[in-house]
DNA sequence: TTTGAGAATTAGTCTAGGCTAATGCACTGT
DNA sequence: ACAGTGCATTAGCCTAGACTAATTCTCAAA
């Protein structure tokens, strides 16, 4: 008599499960729970779905339910995730850096890709780049590890009003927003003086290294993630 | 009152479909039908799951299906097919030649990324490696258009004892043979001479350039395709 | 303390794509 | 001409992952 099947080969996730497992990082970055609707809008998914995947995700333990609460990533989990997020940000940065390809079109070809790709492949890629630390939008790489890097940022919207900073990451990757940004010089990496900002939620006016100046409106400045640079 | 759907997107086929439209393809290369039982061993399924996809693919117009027969492509599964199998070898081209991967090693690479792959990505890698007309193995890219090289190939084993041969394509993905044939120098574009080849389906005998002999096995020998080169 | 709104879950259905077991077709050899 | 063998198909089932409709929970406000 034999065994049945050979010693559990690892389970393999699953794009969807891949999915999810982004989602609730993403959500739960700052701390707390991801709530099923959020987990749902992210993903395009009708609230139903979401809970019954929590449910199967708890079962093998990537996730922590507290029904009716919200869930949390396991450290199993959380590996994932971090992987996925390696995985989709070195594809980032080699398609725009290798290919030709533009910030803003990186995103959709990379959210395809990283449910494909070995992890071999991805280690090449990070390697003929030489371990970029950081994507075309300025978002930390998680290393092979699974550390990431965690920034204190603030957006541009909320920043001191005469204060200096550098925009460090853009968080969208609408293409058309982020096309726009680079007309304007607005990328990851650019200085920036906070002129003045506009009372009721209006725009932030930024001057920038060149002298010009650009005026933001409120909802794209949530987007623009500066680190304060006094006196630097 | 507005539109219920958006004007049918591109129906989009799916991993399985494109796997099985390549089977297809691959099996009815030099003419004829596609046996149940033949797919159904090169994907690795079921005869039943066979029959079953194949009813989905021919009321979608893929294939034409004669019942206890077989199938054969239509004119429309033949391009799906060709443009995976483009996809398929620009990957392993691309691999290759730019994130060293050995070519014993991009095969499983590549069958999963030729699913993932977007249009663009697999035209600016053709781009990079300017337009390539064979793969690692050998084998002939299909054009953008959808067109591809049919070459009158005779497998080494084959051969005309005595012959010139120049050796074309190695028509295997199996990492370990592969590696061996390059160790042996057995490569495409390699220049043969025929030296002698045993009886009862033995081995046949080649020389190479330097001088060098090499004893390859019938196995192997019909793996090995070859164009004759009378006096070239 | 109760109630109602909004979010989450359960119930039940659907499709793709697998599977096994049972059945049906076609060709070969007598 | 026909029986048997082997391949193909049908029947029936399963799982993942979506959906809608119905139900249940939580929490804040009256």
């Amino acid at each position: 008599m034999s065994a049945i099947r050979s010693p559990q080969p690892p389970p393999a996730l699953t794009r969807s499960v891949e999915d999810y497992l982004k989602s609730v990082f993403h959500l739960t970055s700052q701390g707390g729970f991801a709530t099923t609707s959020d987990i749902a809008e992210m993903l395009a998914v009708a609230p139903p779905s979401v809970s019954g995947m929590m449910k199967r995700l708890s079962e093998t333990g990537l996730i922590e339910h507290v029904p009716y609460r919200g869930v949390q990533l396991t450290p199993q989990g959380r590996r994932a995730a971090l992987q996925m997020i390696r995985r989709h940000r070195i594809l980032e940065s080699y398609l725009t850096s290798r290919l030709g390809y533009d910030w803003g079109d990186v995103h959709v070809e990379a959210e395809r890709l990283e449910h494909a790709v070995s992890e071999k492949l991805i280690e090449r890629m990070a390697d003929a780049l030489g371990e970029p630390r950081y994507d075309p939008h300025g978002a930390p790489i998680p290393t092979a590890a699974g550390e990431i890097e965690e920034a204190e940022l603030v957006p541009l919207a909320k920043t001191e009003v005469g204060g200096r900073v550098v925009l460090q990451e853009v968080g969208d990757e609408h293409p058309a927003r982020l096309h726009y940004l680079a007309e304007q010089g607005l990328t990851p990496g650019v200085r920036l003086t906070v002129i003045e900002r506009q009372p009721f939620n209006g725009p932030t006016i930024v001057r920038l290294g060149d002298g010009t100046t650009r005026v933001v409106g409120q909802e794209l400045a949530l987007l623009l993630f500066c680190r304060p640079t006094d006196g630097e």
